[in-house]
Order: structure tokens, then sequence, then C-alpha cells
DNA sequence: GCGCTGACTGTCA
DNA sequence: ATGACAGCCAGCG
């Protein structure tokens, strides 16, 4: 399984109305140094399978979003209770 | 195979 | 607390 497949399978098993970091993402994923990849393969390779809006940045903030950016993002989250 | 890029993180000033 | 710099990894040209 490629280092992509892995972020992707972790994100999924995010519940809804839960967030993680890219940090928290990576580490499940078995790099926790690899945070930089893992926002480099959402931003390039977004999964709709992968809810990608679940994952946010170690300071709280929402990071970014290629369905509608911040806005959109903090949009869902808010609907999923998670903000 | 090399180099650049990026939805990041952590530390220093 | 805010801003800037450097470091890290995987994917793509």
């Amino acid at each position: 399984m490629s280092f992509g497949e892995a972020v992707k399978a972790v994100v999924r098993t995010i519940p809804k109305g839960k967030v993680m970091t890219y940090k928290e993402v990576a580490t499940a994923a078995g790099k926790p140094a690899a945070f930089r990849a893992v926002a480099n393969i959402m931003a390039k390779n977004y999964d709709d399978t992968v809810p990608c809006h679940r994952v946010i940045r170690s300071d709280g903030t929402l990071g970014g979003y290629n369905r509608g950016g911040e806005a959109g993002k903090r949009a869902i989250l808010e609907a999923e209770k998670a903000i």
C-alpha cells in the first residue's frame, strides 16, 4: 500500500463530527514527519471517497480546501458539528 | 533520476 | 502574540 493510500484510509476512518490534524493523519499513516506529503496528496490527488475536509492544521485553522477553500471547508465542518 | 512544489509544523526573533 | 525561516515527505514535470 502506498503512503497516499494509507493516508486516505486513515482520513476515511475519521468519524462524522470529528476532525484530525495533518500531523495526526501522517502519524496514523505511519509517517509522523510526512504531514507535508499528506497535504500534498490531498491537494493534488483529492479523493471524493475521503473526507479530507475533516483534516485541519495543528493550529486549529482549517488550512485549505479545493472545494471552496476555507469557507467551504468550514461550512461542511459546521454542518457536521465538528466545529 | 533530478528538482520543484505544496491544503504543513516547529522554532526563533 | 505575530511574523519569518528552515525542515520534512511524497507526488509530478
